[in-house]
RNA sequence: GCUCCCGUAGUGUAGUCCGGCCAAUCAUUUCGGCCUCUCGAGCCGAGGACUCGGGUUCAAAUCCCGGCGGGAGCACCA
């Protein structure tokens, strides 16, 4: 096991490019509308990576401004993404919140304000975006510092209501990237936030944020996505004006999970429409889902790592993250016998032992056996049973039956080389969560009673799962 | 449409900056074989790739130009 993580870190430590630069100061910003999920990890893990392979400093910031109608800060979040933060081995040094730095960054508006490299902007969104597409400058952009400062006195008073009034930055209308062109730096919102209520009406957009507090909190190096580039130009044009050092840009691409598409916006939905169970529910993908299936940080982190810095567009299938953690847990897993969707039948014939006995791992001996009492019944499968009626099959380590619609005749106890399935006599209710959301019902041996919740097992021929009921005896299924 | 980014085996990834040591790395997947009373693990082996076309050069996955393909941004979301 140790020779594994050595092998593996060497092998990552020399795949993430070099920082410019010594003891950096780097930052995450998740956006509280929900736990983490698999997609956000990769900035959390390659910010921490970064930061502890170089004696750095993390920050956590919690980019925590009023959002958007689809996208509403959860007062929840907080404290599912800390937790699945801390799961993950993410470790910070500082927290802060945007929402209690809002004067800072009215305070820097205003400067903008009144140097005249910004303005209050009163275009509906529509000939906002006209304007910006034909690179026009609208009326507003030539209102004198006394007017600008007016309006934006309105607007911290809440005179004005939501979409009246903006204060945009002057780039140039006729920048080549029409996504430049005077962006909008503050904007008007009355909806309650999780953790300063209705006391602000005028909320900062992200780049102006950052470009504050990149500075402000001494930020020397900004991972991020490259859907997020045009925020680095933005960045700097602000530090410019300020005469600020620059931080250091350092980009990945886009990646996806081809089980799920990344769309954190419509769990919130979900959820309220009780289509989900939690923020658990496997369909979110959520670190704490991950969690609750057996997936290992450490799995996580190396799928992640795997990707390194790279600026490609992926699509990977979890089974690749599934191949890691099943590297971390195979060994540790005891194995037991689970029959899905069982079918009863009699056993008949001379059995030569009324028990059997079972390695709890098929590699390590030293942990001893499982005893299963065998009756006149067993069940097993349905769909072995389907498959295999008239043929002979073998129930693992007890005997050889043949097999017909009824029952199920001793033919010898040997180890034959033929099907060898699992099967329960008396078996217990058990009840494996799907990371479909779907449930599916079955019969494990009597022995899963020694098991806590949290334990990770093999179901034989079925797959490794995690104990997250023992009282009701259900299980999340990780993988095969 | 405009701006920017990317394009190495099925999937990821190393190599691309500073051309030769790359008849191209590693992982996973696939297919054989061995082992194993699991469709798990392990062991051995095999297969499989530089998006295309030009150019520069003694030499190009690596540099230049163009095409094609994919992605992102052009939100008063992050």
């Amino acid at each position: 096991m140790p020779e594994y993580f050595e092998k593996n870190e060497a092998e990552v430590t020399s795949r993430l490019p070099e920082l410019k630069g010594d003891d950096p100061v780097m930052r995450m910003a998740p956006y509280p509308s929900g736990p983490l999920h698999i997609g956000n990890a990769r900035m959390a893990v390659l910010n921490d990576e970064y930061v502890k392979r170089n004696n750095g400093k993390l920050i956590l910031v919690y980019d925590d401004t009023i959002g958007s109608e689809q996208k509403k800060p959860l007062p929840d979040a907080y404290d599912l993404i800390k937790d699945g933060l801390e799961w993950l081995g993410v470790e910070w040094h500082e927290v802060h919140y945007k929402s209690e730095r809002m004067e800072i960054y009215y305070e820097y508006g205003e400067k903008l304000l009144s140097t005249g490299e910004a303005y209050v902007c009163e275009c509906s969104p529509k000939k906002l975006r006209e304007y910006r597409e034909k690179g026009v400058e609208c009326e507003h952009r030539t209102r004198t510092t006394e007017d600008n400062l007016k309006h934006w006195k309105a607007m911290l008073k809440g005179v004005l209501d939501e979409g009246d009034a903006v204060v945009r930055i002057k780039t140039d209308m006729e920048h080549p990237n029409p996504a430049f062109r005077d962006r909008v730096l503050f904007r008007i919102s009355k909806s309650p936030h999780p953790l300063v209520g209705e006391k602000y009406h005028v909320w900062p957009l992200l780049e102006f944020s950052w470009a504050v507090d990149d500075h402000l909190l001494g930020m020397t190096h900004i991972l991020r996505g490259k859907d997020l580039v045009i925020e680095d130009e933005m960045e700097k044009f602000i530090w410019d004006i300020f005469h600020w050092k620059h931080a250091e840009f350092l980009h990945y691409g886009m990646l996806r999970l081809k089980e799920f598409k990344l769309s954190k916006s419509d769990f919130q939905k979900k959820l309220k429409n009780n289509e989900l169970c939690g923020w658990d529910d496997p369909r979110t993908w959520s670190l704490q889902s991950l969690r609750k299936r057996g997936i290992q940080p450490e799995a996580l982190r190396d799928f992640i790592l795997d990707f390194g810095m790279s600026l490609t567009d992926i699509e990977v299938p979890a089974s690749k993250l599934y191949a890691k953690n099943r590297e971390l847990i195979d060994a540790r897993a005891n194995r037991y016998y689970f029959v899905p969707e069982p079918v009863t039948i009699a056993l008949e014939g001379e059995l030569e032992t009324d028990i059997a006995e079972i390695p709890r791992h098929p590699d390590d001996p030293k942990r001893g056996n499982r005893v299963l009492e065998v009756g006149k019944i067993v069940h097993i499968p349905r769909k072995e049973y389907e498959e295999n009626i008239g043929k002979e099959i073998r129930l693992k380590n007890l005997c050889n039956i043949q097999l017909s619609e009824t029952k199920g005749t001793v033919t010898s106890m040997e180890n034959k080389d033929i099907l060898k399935i699992q099967w329960v006599p008396e078996g217990i209710e058990c009840i494996v969560e799907m990371p479909d959301g779907s449930r599916e019902q079955g019969l494990v041996e009597r022995n899963f009673n020694e098991l806590k919740e949290g334990e990770i097992v093999q179901f034989e021929r079925y797959g490794f799962v995690r104990v997250i009921d023992e009282e009701l005896n259900i299980v999340a299924f990780a993988h095969r």
